[in-house]
DNA sequence: CCGTGCAGTGGTAACGTTTGCACTCCGTGG
DNA sequence: CCACGGAGTGCAAACGTTACCACTGCACGG
């Protein structure tokens, strides 16, 4: 069906061992035998079988990105910078869904093994158990206690200045809205609110609401409800992700409240990235998808060149930085959210 | 390094061929072996090579989807979508990004076939140049000239409900904001606005404005403006996509116009998908990406098990229904945008 | 008692490449 | 004139798997 090397070599008259040489430009053989086998190659519509080449060569093209679900703005944007990154260094790239699922995660994983993958880049959804004997780098969130290396965004540091900005307004009864301690981010945004509020004396006061397993704008929703019909209302929010924050204006804007006058609003991530039409603009940290995917995507390339995947156990952490905008009071200039319409997607 | 199918015989005492039928469930070996064998294969943590056994095959575990960018939650989701049917079916999806290039749709596809994938999902940017000798399904933007098959959207039904909903409002001076004719979602929904306009005898009050290549809001919010700024603006405005609707959201903002009091709009799709935050909510059709990946997905896997690619050229389109909410004009009831908080997602 | 058939197994040739080794030329220096 | 070396090429063995064919027992019917 499909014309392989045989093909080429037969046209040109030449053997396969120096049809193959010439094609992979090996020094032997002489200018014009390389020539004439391009040619025929090109004539032909040759196309080397991948797989064959790697099983011969005992190498593969793979390499895997895992994570919870592309459809989710920041990991696609995360696994296209990576993505990037790893086929210009000549690695396809295999991505895989794991639906939050550890057993879909498991699955993965044995597939990219199957497939002989070079090393994986994985945010885990807690399906990781043990080596799995490829180069492996977690990204986002990891696995605290496996000693593999890693690249995350400070969720401490990050909630830090958005709390902090918050305690400079004057507030002091903050609540928490984010997504569960079953994965990293977490556990460690949470962790960090608790621990600056405490620090801060102010552990009576705060107020903290967990979204369901599914991280959906719908429980942030209700639970932000709740929390505004408390006798002792929160009078600022920190929201631990975008969907939240989205929950949290709908829950706001549900109870006839005005933000940034009623209730401020701080969120860690920007849901309106692709927009900025969202009244007033969120005050949220600056977002960090590629430099996240170029980072994890760099680390594993220098794993794979060294070789030695045991050893490095590095953790990479992106510094936070702070975009203050309206919604959390500040006097910004009102109107249309200008600064987010950099980078702009679309629908083709 | 990895263990084999040899190290799996050996250790149970048979032959390479015996155990190869013993995993794949040959019923020609005893139920006895087989047992001895799996648990064997478990024990050493044995994953066939999957390129080893394609090659021999003569067969290929995958399929490529191409799309200009994955980061567009449009591609995401269609992308998620058919990569699960085609995951279901036992193949191993490829998905390669072409950045609106026509070169790197092209590099692509030959990649793909050094790969011997069994078929491809395309929506292409313009790089499809005749056969490659795949079995090929064209979604969303298509080679209108290819005897190939495709499923789209319905861009001229939907255009037209649009647009009927707007005259049915009493809207005369419409304007048409959306993306160059270059691609199919481009053409279809010029031609169909331009159609509707003309047929309705309102063609001098017609305007159209399209953006730039990149399908950028910024450069729909500058178009917009221009508009406004006329002497006889539009009373209603169309969008042809949902980042053109965003544009259009901040230029009317900006001109300190009121939505919809002084203008209408109506867009193809929701940029507001995963909040419903937006004030007032958007009258858009329908949202259809797991649709459309999902029958792109099945068309393709029923091309392969037909195995005459050549055939069908057949043409689906996806119904469009139309949801009528505040933008257009319409009283639908104050407040959040709630029927849209449905399948939202998050970060993890 | 022998032929037939079938269940179970092993040997081995592929699949399309790459690569170590050996071979053939030829030019050059001794 | 012969030995030597290097440039260019071909042969054949791998890579890990699958599938065809052949073989061994054994049970069964005639």
């Amino acid at each position: 069906m499909h014309v392989k090397l045989e093909d080429v070599a037969a046209a040109v008259g030449v053997s396969l061992s120096t049809a193959s040489r010439a094609l992979r430009g090996n020094p032997a053989v002489s200018e014009r035998t390389r020539r004439r086998v391009q040619a025929a190659a090109e004539r032909l519509g040759y196309e080397p079988n991948r797989m064959a080449s790697a099983l011969r060569a005992r190498t593969s093209p793979f390499v895997g990105i895992v994570v919870p679900d592309l459809t989710i703005p920041f990991f696609a944007l995360v696994v296209k910078a990576a993505q990037d990154v790893l086929e210009d260094a000549g690695y396809q790239v295999l991505v895989m869904n794991t639906d939050r699922h550890a057993q879909q995660e498991r699955e993965a994983l044995r597939t990219l093994l199957a497939h002989r993958a070079n090393g994986v880049l994985l945010a885990t959804s807690g399906g990781y158990k043990g080596s799995y004997r490829m180069p492996l780098v977690f990204f986002a969130n990891f696995e605290p206690t496996a000693p593999v290396a890693r690249v995350a965004l400070s969720n401490r540091e990050g909630i830090g200045l958005l709390v902090r900005h918050l305690l400079e307004h004057g507030h002091t009864r903050i609540a928490y809205v984010g997504g569960q301690p079953n994965v990293t981010s977490g556990a460690e945004r949470l962790a960090a609110f608790e621990g600056i509020m405490n620090e801060a004396g102010l552990g009576d006061e705060m107020r903290v609401r967990l979204s369901d397993d599914a991280w959906s704008p719908a429980s942030a929703e209700r639970a932000v409800v709740e929390l505004l019909h408390d006798p002792a209302p929160p009078t600022a929010i920190v929201a631990g992700g975008d969907t939240f924050a989205l929950g949290t204006i709908k829950a706001i804007r549900f109870c006839g409240l005005r933000l940034p006058e009623d209730v401020a609003l701080v969120s860690f991530q920007d849901p309106d990235r692709v927009g900025g039409v969202i009244e007033p603009p969120l005050t949220t940290l600056a977002a960090q998808e590629r430099e996240l995917g170029q980072h994890a995507a760099s680390l594993l390339l220098h794993l794979l060149s060294v070789s030695d995947h045991h050893a490095s156990a590095t953790e990479m952490r992106l510094p936070a930085t702070l975009l203050v905008r309206r919604s959390c009071g500040c006097n910004g200039p009102p109107g249309a959210n200008l600064e987010s319409m950099i980078g702009l997607k679309s629908v083709g």
